[in-house]
RNA sequence: GUGGGAUUAGCUCAGUUGGUUAGAGCACUGGUUUGUGGUGCCGGGGGUCGCGGGUUCGAAUCCCGUAUCUCACCCCA
């Protein structure tokens, strides 16, 4: 038997409802903030990702679906939604347009990991990006939409933020802190590769003992620019003042190395080890880095897989016709009369002969409202018996 | 990449110190005598016991390997 590859499955049944019903969802709340679609392609050029999500991150290090491909170009399957809309953007030069564009996408992402609980080598996010808007509001306006995709679904949460700081601050602060660094021998491996490649995420060690040798070092919050500071100061009373609650987390720091500023993290407690629902934050360098003019720039992403874990479709109930044949001279007839019916409502047929039970029966077991039936004395009268399977009633249709 | 647990019917699981033809519940399917569903009763189909080796007269059961699932580390959505 030939199977899903490992870390993948299929969406069926109860999952592609739910799958179905998120969508839709997330899409009515992002297009009431003036968000439209994009869809970029799964399999982009290797730099593209080795560029923008930084070599330093563990999705480029270790866990990227990267492969020659027959014409001997170096690609890999996209491993998160941001690189690629931002390639987009550059390319099809809306960075020279200027002004304002938001979009929102949803699909597959590939990651070479140790499957777990909320974790899958193939999963799906859905994103939003919003292009050109230089203010902290939008930074608000981002967590604030999430917080209504949530609410929604009635998922309880926390939100975890920091700030990152800017170009102005962060690498004077770099440097600081790796001297800071160098003064510390006991270290972990971890953390003396990330002293050379990306300092700061060293405060996101899980090592104790690192983090007890951290203590007396310099802290990003406390050397912020101006801006920085008055930024993320306005964001946090804009929170408030939206009844949004959040904590401040020092140490969110972030494996892409793309992110600038505001960076936040939904997280939940009903999601075991892997408990981020949603991540996101400002990259307001990336658009320049990918060879665009410099535009503020600010996404977010939601684990689907994950979410889907947490929601609830609403009960269908009863819905549509189940017609069938008591003989096999009412067949051809019970063919055309379900197509007619079908100009209105969902209909489904048997083909099969069977008594008046067996149809009722299979008519509820497909969770038909109505059981519409042609035997011997109804092909004589030119009627369909039909009963309504929830109120137990039944009416004879004439048909010609 | 590292560690723990698991793998027997479509699903959830029994299966004794190794011993005849591997079981149950649910699900599926048919019947229950005149054309009335969900919940009664009776019947039926369905398993190379994850896969590959080994030990043994004999393996679902013991040993080795391997794959996958699962949980955790790590990392992230």
């Amino acid at each position: 038997m030939i199977r899903t590859l490992r870390g993948m499955k299929d969406i069926l049944e109860d999952e592609n409802q739910k799958y179905l019903y998120f969508i839709k969802t997330c899409t009515q709340i992002v297009n009431r903030y003036g968000f439209e679609f994009i869809g970029t392609p799964i399999l982009e050029d290797t730099a593209l990702f080795k560029r923008s999500v930084g070599e330093s991150s563990d999705i480029v290090s270790k866990e990227m679906y990267q492969f020659i491909d027959k014409g001997d170009n170096d690609v890999c399957l996209r491993p998160e939604g941001t690189a690629g809309v931002v390639r987009s953007f550059v390319e099809n030069k809306l960075d020279r347009v200027g002004g304002v564009h938001k979009f929102y996408y949803h699909g597959p992402m590939f990651r070479y990991e140790r499957p777990q609980k909320g974790r899958f080598r193939q999963f799906h996010q859905f994103g939003v990006e919003s292009f050109g808007v230089d203010s902290y509001l939008e930074d608000v306006l981002i967590i604030k939409m999430i917080k209504d995709i949530l609410d929604t679904f009635s998922i309880k949460y926390t939100l975890l933020i920091n700030s990152l700081g800017c170009d102005l601050c962060m690498p004077p602060f770099k440097k600081r802190l790796v001297a800071f660094l160098d003064t510390l021998d006991a270290l972990c491996e971890d953390c003396q590769k990330r002293k050379r490649t990306n300092p700061i995420r060293v405060f996101d060690c899980k090592n104790n003992n690192c983090q007890e040798l951290l203590k007396p070092s310099p802290r990003l919050n406390e050397n912020f620019c101006q801006k920085c500071e008055s930024d993320f100061s306005n964001i946090l009373k804009l929170l408030d003042a939206l009844g949004i609650s959040y904590q401040v987390d020092p140490n969110l720091v972030r494996g892409l190395d793309y992110y600038s500023k505001t960076a936040f993290e939904f997280v939940s407690s009903d999601l075991g080890a892997q408990n981020a629902v949603a991540g996101g934050g400002r990259y307001d360098k990336l658009v320049e880095y990918l060879g665009g003019r410099k535009t503020s720039a600010i996404g977010f992403a939601i684990g689907i897989e994950r979410i889907l874990q947490m929601i609830e479709v609403p009960k269908k109930g009863r819905v549509g016709y189940y017609f069938g044949a008591l003989c096999d001279e009412a067949i051809d007839v019970v063919f055309k009369e379900a197509d007619k019916k079908r100009a209105t409502d969902k209909v489904t047929l048997s083909y099969d002969v069977k008594s008046l039970k067996a149809h009722l029966k299979a008519a509820d077991k497909q969770d038909a409202r109505y059981c519409a039936i042609i035997g011997e004395d109804e092909l004589l009268n030119k009627e369909i018996w039909i009963k309504d399977l929830s109120e137990k009633t039944e009416v004879k249709e004439r048909f010609e």
